[in-house]
DNA sequence: TTACTTTTTAACAAAATTTTATATGATTTA
DNA sequence: TAAATCATATAAAATTTTGTTAAAAAGTAA
């Protein structure tokens, strides 16, 4: 897990202005954080997958690869990762501008470092809270048990079968299922979730799913995973 | 209430610049909204009539059909659905300089798009507000239970028999009659509100709809679809 | 690299939904 | 009453969505 009180925390900085990025993290660093500096997107992205982090700083302008852009890369790989949007001034005043927001509800004081340092560190400790609960809960349902953390699909009735390891995908599918018994969930709603956009609607990949998830709860038919027409997947479980 | 299908939030955006259109719409999809990015107001009145949102985001100056012209026709077909307008011109720019030259010096905090994602939340939630006594509303007229929300109709004499789930066409159609109870719906309005235009008004569909809906109510005598010739259908239900 | 697992894609079948076509019946109006 | 228009019912066709399988592609670890 990311969060350990033994190391500093880690932070991934994009920032492609090299003087303050460099002046960025060395003020990071001076207050007991670990600073990765990249230049762009692509080389954030490459940062991302190869070490752990606790907490983003994303440029939203960079070449190559922009911070949101980016930062959906990232999501598809860490659910819970906080992220942070660093900006230029002048954007600000023209999405505001342009959108027409209202003028009142933004901030136009310069960065002031501090205040910087007092948001990782909130955010920090708030996902550490968050992650709390979550942790190792299990899953009932007709002679399954279901621990999405280990990603482990249990049939009580077989104790000899080991049980079912799901992949990272079929988790995920089935945690969203599970943990919305008896409730629609819309196709948009679960490839968003699962797969971060639903650019690809043309794209079996989330029936091929559903598919390989009622395989493995097919020895209970209590159990069901049902179609709703136009709409999406609900999970069923007959209880008695 | 247990059964509600869940979805994210819809969004309609209708951006013509590729770029921008594209980071909002990933920016967006990172906060958990559901985007359909449409480039012209043609495509974003197809897609309206195709799907079903819950905010506009409408580019002011785009190819085709301009964002006034595509609210007004938006309008038409949903008087309430928060619409955002995008006042392209120096927002377009301005952000392609910003693009162009890279991100100058500055950090701003919080970051701008965040106040675009409270006014979102926040004409959501308003309009959540206001929608909320229709949310999940259950009609009771002679056997019949219904519930639009669930697209679903219960007939009450017989319990063993499943109930009935609507087709997301039968349901629009269904709810349009049932809300308005006595009075007479023109043909045009009922076409212009379940397809989104009434153009096709020489379509036998709406009647082939209205044949459905009456074979799943025939049970009940009370409950009658009724023909106003020449002008449109109207939903009775004589008590007693 | 190879061997292995996971994910995506493609192709087609099946099911559900929606639209169209057509024959028939009803209503209006001249 | 006849002609024109509008409505109903049904079947058939077309379209959309979902299910299933296998193979290709991508990712991972030894």
């Amino acid at each position: 897990m990311t969060n350990e009180s033994l190391h500093c925390p880690k932070i991934l900085l994009c920032e492609d202005d090299k003087n303050l990025g460099l002046v960025l993290k060395n003020y990071l660093e001076l207050n007991d954080y670990e600073v990765t500096l990249e230049r762009d997107g692509r080389l954030g992205l490459a940062a991302f997958q190869r070490e752990k982090f606790d907490i983003c700083l994303l440029d939203v302008m960079m070449p190559h690869v922009d911070g949101f852009t980016l930062a959906k890369e990232i999501r598809e790989i860490d659910q819970d990762i906080p992220m942070f949007f660093l900006t230029a001034k002048t954007m600000k005043d023209d999405i505001l501008k342009g959108y027409n927001l209202g003028a009142d509800d933004y901030i136009t004081k310069p960065f002031d470092s501090e205040v910087l340092l007092l948001r990782i560190k909130a955010i920090l400790k708030r996902n550490e809270e968050i992650h709390l609960p979550h942790a190792n809960k299990d899953f009932h349902f007709g002679d399954f048990q279901y621990n999405p953390k280990l990603r482990q699909l249990i049939y009580k009735k077989d104790t000899s079968r080991p049980p079912t390891i799901l992949t990272p995908k079929e988790n995920k599918l089935m945690e969203l299922l599970v943990d919305n018994q008896n409730n629609t969930l819309e196709r948009g709603f679960l490839l968003l979730k699962i797969w971060g956009s639903k650019t690809n609607l043309n794209s079996r990949s989330l029936d091929v799913y559903v598919a390989k998830l009622r395989k493995h709860l097919k020895d209970d038919e209590r159990v069901e995973i049902k179609n709703i027409h136009g709409e999406g997947f609900c999970f069923y479980f007959y209880q008695q």
